[in-house]
DNA sequence: CTCGACTCCTGTTAGC
DNA sequence: TGCTAACAGGAGTCGA
């Protein structure tokens, strides 16, 4: 699925469509424009815009126009994929369809001269939304000091891993990506997040960071040592104990009983 | 305000 | 073999 190290794949895609003009819209879908947006406003306020650059928070792709143009944000949800001038940045993503259809193209955004933006969603969860409020996000998970992780857990009676995964809290982070940081830090996910330790949270901190990093360069959020154990008799490949598995954060959630406490 | 439960979506897969 | 039901999770909503 695609969690910010996808995105940011889509987004280093996207990059080269910076300085071309939108000349047409597609948005055959609309369930899929969010927050009351239709597509003849879509198409209204975007059509003629230039694209100015390519950012991201998050699991958010923003697409910014030039200057009293809008800023178009991009979900992918958990199965959506970008295609950049009829090309993939990810040719494919855990949980979602082997098979690549065109009818799970949810909005195209045409350029002058040839080329386009495609999202191909089968699953219809993620959305495209018009000058998405950014603020309302945590700072993204990469750039997330010690102190911030800090107080950002200080208070917080929730699982550790439910506030790891609120987008508002701190941006970015799916279910797989928590589940192998936790498992590298040795840290329980139903942790209530206020009794971590001076120590576990400068742990969790090292290895969130460790982790992006490290699946970022291999490639993405399912290439963690985790993955392949996350399902129903897995064992933990640090020291072989048969894996936990429940819901936490209302998500399936892998765990070591042994090393994560 | 905080947090958990519920809901949405649909292709894939486990199981009868 | 063919069908059904469970499953996957990002994000919004609602109620305690």
């Amino acid at each position: 699925m695609p969690e910010m190290l996808e995105i940011e794949v889509y987004r280093r895609a996207a990059e080269r469509v910076v300085g071309r003009r939108i000349t047409q819209v597609h948005a055959p879908d609309g369930w899929y424009l969010k927050e009351g947006l239709t597509a003849p406003v879509l198409e209204k306020v975007v059509e003629g815009r230039t694209v100015t650059a390519l950012r991201r928070r998050g699991k958010l792709l923003l697409v910014d126009t030039d200057e009293d143009g809008p800023t178009i944000g991009l979900r992918f949800g958990m199965t959506g994929r970008l295609l950049v001038d009829g090309r993939a940045g990810i040719e494919h993503l855990e949980y979602s369809s082997l098979r690549d259809n065109p009818e799970w193209d949810r909005v195209v955004f045409a350029f002058e001269g040839g080329g386009e933006l495609r999202i191909r969603d089968p699953r219809r969860l993620g959305g495209v939304l018009l000058d998405p409020a950014e603020e309302r996000l945590g700072p993204d998970a990469l750039s997330v000091t010690p102190a911030q992780l800090r107080d950002l857990l200080a208070t917080s009676r929730a699982p550790v891993k439910a506030r790891l995964m609120d987008q508002s809290v701190v941006a970015g982070i799916g279910n797989l990506l928590v589940d192998e940081a936790l498992w590298r830090a040795g840290i329980d996910p139903a942790r209530e997040s206020r009794t971590l330790t001076a120590n576990e949270l400068r742990r969790l901190h090292k290895h969130l960071r460790a982790t992006l990093v490290e699946l970022g360069e291999r490639g993405g959020s399912h290439t963690g040592d985790l993955q392949d154990e996350r399902r129903r008799d897995g064992v933990c490949p640090r020291d072989g104990t048969p894996l936990l598995r429940r819901t936490v954060g209302g998500r399936t959630t892998y765990s070591c009983p042994k090393h994560q406490v």
